[in-house]
DNA sequence: GTTCTAGAAC
DNA sequence: GTTCTAGAAC
């Protein structure tokens, strides 16, 4: 690896300087970037002090100022490089699709490159929404809804496109460098090609691994797509309908049984079928057999196959094995589907997700390694580091992800798995060369060890009889060594091994609450309780004498007390206060207290049905701060409006939005099932960016935020149609008789 | 200049 | 939890 740094750098030298007397060499620069991350600025920039002629080709001006259309924008690139002239085109080209045909312009008359233009949504959006006069004519409210919906289409551009060259800009400091280097570009000068500033702090490495892959990428595509299409596309259709059949299934099921959609759920890919290109049907055979296995022995538990695209090959033939096999289809099957977005897009959930890595444990790369990287942050690359440094083909390695990683937040992945296969393809490392007999057996060890992993993941789950019992362990272990790898199924021999090794994870991986307070105050009991300030006392007041507050009191039980917030966060925001002296937040909740958190429930549902026969138009959730602010444990039943001005700040917001927010079924189910509920108290939440609970676009701030929210009408998203989690006028009914 | 956030005090 | 306000962001 270090020879091809070195060789890389070499050649970026040769040809950053050594290109004088090859003549003019024209560029065409595609810029990709969403409205408002500075493409126009970024062309006026470069031609205001260029170094050779430069034509900026935009399609919102080429008409005399007005708009044009993506032919007129080709033709006058054209007839610019015709002239010997450099392009900037200035248009979104966030698709693949539509770069592909300025892509075409280059060749033998010009170097093609791509800047992207990566900004945070949130700058892009609040420099859209401001702006006026803009040329594109984007301005005001729809401009974050335009901003955001092109976003998540963005495809960033490959090598494999066509370009030469491609620089990520992710922040203004970047952008300006990347003007600074078109600026000095003379007329024959050429910039070196490969892929520059791309989501890694160790950009030469980066590189090297994309010049490296570019070279392989294209070998592969041209080899291996004709084969696999030609040969896929006649049972696509197939695949495509009985994953739909598949996929109904699970739903019903969820819908059914309240408890399926939280079995703990791996999804992982297929491992060296891709890149390592494993013979598929030896891959197949030995997928089917070593989930057959797992699944003897483990219980409650589920396994997804997971892949991008429908015509995958290799999910067709193991779904086909798997059903000859009968392999109980609850247990496991197939999806066609982002990794890393199985909750958001697909619906489907998984706490834990494998990831198929390079034997460095490194970003980059490409497929299903860097997507997981991506998606996941750079809190999984500093989790990973604190693990390890590197992976032996074979074998795996579980990472708790920080609950700060988009991953958790939004798909409430807990753990990725990183697994290493073996590799038949000789321009990676390790090649086996052919060697079926050493690489099967590789292959079947690392879906072993992934399993494992997995199980002991899910098995410790399970056991989390309750958070004392937890905490107390915690402590316990708190200094014991940490690098032993998971080991064992659900044995009785590695049983106790397993619990250790788990809580030992579970210590590094969850809120940091329970590191905090077990590191500050070590062995008392009474010392661990938490202390309020006075202000936070109020509640707890109220629900010991009720009597002495009869003015804000709206009903009362023995067990509980509802009243208004007093700083209602929506029309509707009443609080069920329970009557319980010393259970004073969620996480003090056990299998005790489940029957007052019924009725607290069954209370709050009660006030919702009052509401919706006043106003049919709205919709509720009913749930427990992660870590509330204020003593004695209190049900927020709060209507999704949030029209209130006592909405104010980023807190208020996320507190009610993200998983900060644990919904009441949720929260009993998790009780009755493993004796805690989930709090997701980590500080990071509340900070997060400002999302729309609707439509989950991002705004710069609370009043652009709210005045989306006002007019948002789009459908909440899917999770929270499941499980009675959304109370409305539709769905009331059903609640209600369930 | 105004708007908005975030930290401290309560 | 809120209020107040300095100063950052626009």
């Amino acid at each position: 690896m270090n020879n091809d740094d070195a060789l890389i750098e070499g050649e970026e030298h040769r040809n950053a300087n050594g290109d004088e007397g090859r003549g003019v060499v024209a560029v065409v620069v595609i810029l990709v970037g969403a409205p408002g991350s500075g493409k126009t600025t970024f062309c006026n920039a470069v031609m205001s002090a260029a170094r050779r002629a430069w034509v900026r080709v935009c399609q919102d001006t080429i008409v005399n100022g007005k708009a044009g259309t993506k032919v007129q924008c080709l033709k006058a690139a054209a007839d610019a490089l015709r002239e010997g002239k450099s392009v900037l085109l200035d248009r979104c080209n966030l698709e693949q699709e539509q770069r592909a045909d300025f892509v075409k312009l280059g060749g033998s008359r010009a170097d093609v490159h791509a800047v992207v233009l990566d900004l945070p949504a949130k700058v892009c959006i609040s420099r859209s929404v401001n702006r006026t006069g803009h040329e594109g004519n984007l301005q005001g409210g729809k401009a974050a809804a335009v901003v955001n919906r092109m976003l998540q289409k963005k495809e960033p551009p490959k090598l494999s496109e066509g370009f030469s060259r491609i620089t990520f800009c992710q922040n203004d400091k970047d952008v300006n460098d990347a003007v600074g280097m078109y600026c000095g570009l003379g007329p024959s000068d050429k910039l070196p090609s490969g892929v520059f500033g791309q989501k890694s702090k160790e950009a030469k490495v980066q590189l090297g691994i994309m010049k490296f892959l570019k070279k392989v990428d294209k070998d592969q595509s041209q080899s291996s797509f004709s084969r696999e299409t030609r040969k896929s596309d006649s049972c696509a259709m197939e695949i495509e309908n009985k994953n739909e059949d598949k996929k109904e299934k699970v739903d019903q099921s969820t819908s059914h049984s309240t408890s399926l959609s939280d079995v703990p759920t791996l999804a992982f890919p297929s491992i060296s079928t891709s890149d390592f290109q494993f013979d598929h049907g030896k891959a197949s055979d030995i997928i089917v057999e070593t989930i057959a296995e797992f699944l003897q022995k483990a219980k409650n538990v589920r396994l997804v196959l997971v892949d991008l695209s429908h015509k995958s090959n290799i999910l067709a033939l193991v779904w086909d094995k798997a059903a000859k096999k009968s392999i109980d289809s609850s247990k496991f099957f197939t999806f066609v589907g982002d990794i890393t977005q199985l909750y958001s897009k697909g619906g489907l959930r998984c706490n834990v997700i494998a990831n198929a890595a390079n034997w460095r444990l490194k970003p980059g790369g490409g497929g299903v390694n860097a997507a997981i990287f991506s998606a996941a942050g750079e809190a999984l690359e500093v989790a990973t580091k604190e693990r390890a440094e590197s992976l032996s083909p074979g074998s795996s390695i579980a990472v708790p992800l920080p609950p700060s990683s988009p991953l958790y937040q939004r798909e409430g992945v807990t753990h990725v798995i990183h697994v290493l296969g073996p590799n038949m393809n000789p321009q990676r490392p390790n090649c086996l060369k052919n060697d079926y007999v050493k690489g099967s057996k590789i292959l079947r060890d690392a879906y072993m060890s992934l399993f494992e992993n997995f199980a002991s993941i899910a098995h410790s789950h399970a056991k989390r009889e309750n958070v004392k019992d937890l905490k107390a362990k915690r402590e316990s272990f708190n200094d014991s060594e940490t690098s032993k790898k998971y080991k064992g199924f659900f044995t009785s021999d590695d049983e106790h091994n397993n619990e250790h090794e788990q809580l030992l994870a579970e210590i590094r991986s969850d809120t940091s609450k329970f590191i905090k307070s077990s590191e500050k105050e070590k062995n008392s009991a009474e010392s661990r309780k938490r202390t309020w300030s006075s202000w936070a006392l109020a509640l707890h007041e109220i629900a010991i004498h009720p009597e002495k507050h009869k003015g804000v009191v709206l009903e009362m039980s023995n067990e509980f007390v509802i009243l208004n917030d007093l700083y209602p966060k929506a029309k509707k925001h009443v609080l069920v206060l329970s009557r319980l002296d010393g259970l004073d937040s969620l996480e003090d909740a056990k299998k005790e207290h489940l029957p007052l958190l019924r009725s607290m429930h069954s209370a709050g549902v009660k006030w919702v049905q009052k509401f919706l026969s006043e106003d049919s138009s709205l919709s509720f959730r009913l749930g427990y701060h992660s870590v509330p602010s204020m003593r004695q444990l209190h049900l927020h039943v709060i209507s999704q409006d949030f029209d209130s001005t006592h909405l104010k700040n980023k807190k208020h917001w996320n507190s009610f939005t993200t998983m900060f927010f644990r919904d009441s079924v949720d929260v009993i189910q998790e009780i009755e099932q493993y004796g805690a509920a989930k709090v997701s108290g980590d500080e990071k939440l509340l900070a997060m960016e400002l999302r729309c609970h609707r439509c989950r676009s991002a705004h710069p701030n609370i009043p652009k935020l709210k005045s989306h929210i006002a007019n948002c009408k789009a459908s909440f998203p899917s999770n929270l149609l499941q499980n009675c989690r959304l109370l409305s006028a539709s769905s009331v009914t059903t609640a209600e008789s369930k």
